[in-house]
DNA sequence: ACGCAAACTTGACCTTGATCAAGTCATTCC
DNA sequence: GGAATGACTTGATCAAGGTCAAGTTTGCGT
């Protein structure tokens, strides 16, 4: 993707290498070419900006191309609750198909490249498309299996759990979008992962100095190093999945065993 | 709808006490005659069974007549997790129009009477009725932002709070469907509310004495009363909306004031 | 390059709520 | 109705993680 002209690339939703993770996923490439002609918008949104913000008219859904998201809310007393975080590929703000204005920040963590879908476009698109209200109900529930099992990772578990939790779910995701799950870039302040985690800024900083001298994991400035994933995996609470064949390759983290 | 010959009643989404609050919401009256025509099955499910269970093929959804369901699921060390209360007037298992299977197990805590709707007969009708999706679209995200509420509990409050908080949001339930707010049965154990709220039973034991003890709210075998609302209101960290006209009812519990 | 503000770290201490254990009370099943 | 089972209560103890305070490091703007 980083072509030598990158000023000259016009990625399209056709074309887009975000296609497969995208919310067209399911489509006909007919449609997906269809969908491309209302993408007129493709804003830019600068670190520590909004997406949108509560409260704001829900107009637009957004697709994610760079950066990361959060999505948050403030309680009575001023204190920030971060319930998700998204990554390339995700769609931002689904909740505006079906609501007047937005009820969460979603606030830019580095510089972001997104595409702004009017509602209003969707909707008449949705009537030409039957399988998009499908597509539309699949990613909702998705939202929601994605804060369920957030809940469940932080409901009764302890500091530890969770925060290993917290990355190997990460670590998947940028694996399933096909980069490397051992090492990435975070642009996430620990601050906020404590947030997220219903933790202390305090306890996150500990529990990564232990993780760092087990080496299990590193998490130094923005960047994320799993030197024993599966140990990760374990401490996260998350079943090794059956190994397929030979068991030269670990299925989950990808390294070589036996 | 106690009436002296049950056994004649017959309850269609037309003329059912739960129209309001059930799914078919926004519809029109001839659209609820026709969705109650595919309505033929009425279960009844016994205190502890399940009306559906993880990994079973999910081909229906429910509405909730009468009784309470909890949504819950198990982790890898057998620790039970509960994601919510279906409370009647609730539509239960909507991911089923999503997936070949349940992804949780709901249990009835006590009898339980409930509409079956199959998703293949729901399928059909929403190709005539284009409202049906906005329908289940919406219900999918009241859904989402049910545990997101949820989840803002639990993440960050104290044991208090949280009890204060779950207490306050089944009684605006109770409001929102016309029952009394300030006494009523609730079939829950004191262990589920435990497991919900990710605190243990003997926690929840000695809040809920205290509680009594201060005069807020009691909580015996299946009787909860709030004997000061605004005060379990004030616990939970809920605003006292803006007082509507005079003052003489408190908009949110309807005790008397001033 | 410098300086300021924000992020992160580290340590000492303390509070909340979990755990363990032993009881009482309800409900169900013969 | 009486035993058995499970739900709930109560108390003593303990540990995980929060709080507070004082650092150090990082990153950014000038």
């Amino acid at each position: 993707m980083a072509g030598s002209k990158p000023h000259t690339l016009q990625v399209t939703c056709a074309n887009c290498g975000l296609q497969r993770i995208c919310f067209p996923r399911g489509l006909t490439q007919q449609e997906i070419v269809r969908l491309d002609a209302i993408l007129q918008s493709q804003p830019v949104v600068g670190k520590g900006e909004a997406v949108f913000k509560q409260g704001e008219a829900a107009r637009a859904i957004f697709a994610l191309k760079s950066g990361v998201v959060k999505l948050c809310r403030y309680d009575r007393a001023g204190n920030e609750i971060i319930h998700t975080f998204y990554l390339p590929g995700d769609v931002i703000g689904l909740e505006a198909l079906d609501q007047p204005v937005y009820q969460y920040d979603a606030i830019a963590l580095d510089r972001c490249n997104l595409c702004r879908v009017e509602v209003a476009d969707l909707d008449r698109l949705a009537q030409q498309m039957p399988n998009l209200n499908r597509q539309v109900l699949q990613m909702m529930r998705r939202e929601l299996e994605l804060e369920r099992a957030h809940f469940e990772n932080v409901s009764s578990r302890s500091a530890d759990q969770r925060l290993a939790h917290f990355v190997w779910h990460i670590a998947e995701r940028f694996r399933d979008r096909g980069y490397a799950m051992d090492t990435f870039q975070l642009p996430i302040l620990h601050r906020d992962i404590a947030t997220h985690l219903g933790l202390t800024p305090e306890t996150v900083s500990r529990i990564l100095r232990k993780f760092h001298q087990q080496g299990i994991l590193t998490w130094q400035r923005k960047q994320v190093t799993l030197h024993d994933p599966c140990a990760v995996r374990e401490l996260a609470g998350i079943e090794a999945p059956h190994a397929s064949g030979e068991g030269e390759v670990c299925p989950v983290c990808q390294a070589h065993v036996g």
